[in-house]
DNA sequence: CGAGAAGTTCTAGCAGTGCTAGCGACAAGA
DNA sequence: TCTTGTCGCTAGCACTGCTAGAACTTCTCG
């Protein structure tokens, strides 16, 4: 971008940016899958390092901190789980909250460190009204869409966020091995059954 | 207990046992209030020990490492929170559920750190068929006779599991700053209207 | 081509963490 | 009074996230 921008000098400049971009995605995948295999407490900077092959200090010259670096992991996740929402078509005779809310456990369930990442380590990505992320705004958009066909005249965010809220703490109580493995299926029926059908006359 | 047993030895054996028990309830106070005015974080050992006026290796002839701390601070926030659910009585025309439901909420939302230990920190309480701490047992019991009065002819502790979970995913999600403030109240309405009125017809 | 400039990566270190070995003081019993 | 045993302390280990400043490579330009 400099006023000297000879052909050779700019290309080498993209070169550099790619593989800054490549290795950033890298640290990314790497504390992403440490964390996988061994949980967060095993995603150390030093350790991190150790598997991107550079020392701790460039860590810090693509995030601010480890923090920074858990939020990266915990964006893309969003991103991940709204592209497995958006796939899982109800099968047949099956609704589609149920198709949700299926695909939303079963991804709680196998990668419960991003899970974890992503809605339960308390991190500082804007959630209010500012500049959500793109793929934090996705995945809900999902959940809103498969809600609307049972909203009735319910309110339709409200009902969402509901949805999110019981699906998020089965998903977090089942991880902490505070709920009935037995009662997993039923729960879901009930869970189900209830924001479904429910003509909801007011009070009490 | 010894053969030994005069009567000044008993006595001084009983106040040494007594003035143990007062410092392993202090422990627990500290880093529960510690807790509570700076957050988990700021409860490390040598803060702890701080506060309580002894060294750091106390701790550890009083509890196995700080997990078990946390755990001991986490299982009395159990009772606390048993004992303000049962305390919660409907008010005029109100439902028994959305009593339950307000308290609880209520505590998680004025505890949060307290809520933070029993409910989201990992711990390896024993939730399953061993022996449950009694004042786990309590809060479960208090929410399942808030349920019970809307079960219908729905499995009870499924249902409690239920509404546990959505309001255990309303704290968390709130605290995390991840739901609208604004939605609060039609939140909780939605929530409690879906639970007591589905006349659920099975499927789909 | 070769010296200076610019940028990049590393070594080494700081302050803090949970936890513990082993010493020293103190109290109980003979 | 001397021994015995309990108790709490000091000091230290291996680890954490993070960073200053040296060392190295790469590019620019005379």
């Amino acid at each position: 971008m400099s006023s000297s921008a000879r052909f050779s000098g700019v290309t080498i400049q993209n070169r550099r940016e790619r593989e800054r971009a490549e290795r950033h995605q890298l640290i990314i995948d790497a504390a992403r899958d440490l964390a996988e295999a061994e949980g967060w407490d095993a995603v150390t900077t030093r350790r991190l390092a150790e598997k991107v092959e550079y020392s701790q200090p460039v860590l810090y010259s693509h995030f601010k901190g480890k923090d920074a670096i858990v939020r990266a992991v915990a964006i893309q996740g969003c991103g991940e789980l709204a592209r497995l929402l958006r796939k899982a078509r109800p099968s047949r005779g099956e609704s589609r909250l149920r198709a949700a809310a299926e695909a939303y456990l079963e991804f709680a369930r196998r990668r419960p460190a991003l899970y974890d990442a992503m809605f339960v380590q308390q991190s500082d990505i804007p959630w209010g009204t500012d500049e959500v992320p793109q793929e934090l705004l996705d995945a809900f958009g999902e959940l809103v869409a498969a809600v609307e066909p049972v909203r009735g005249d319910r309110h339709l965010e409200a009902l969402t966020e509901v949805f999110w809220s019981s699906l998020h703490g089965i998903a977090t109580l089942t991880q902490g091995g505070r709920l009935r493995p037995e009662y997993d299926e039923t729960r879901l029926d009930l869970l189900l059954g209830a924001l479904s059908l429910a003509q909801h006359e007011d009070g009490l």
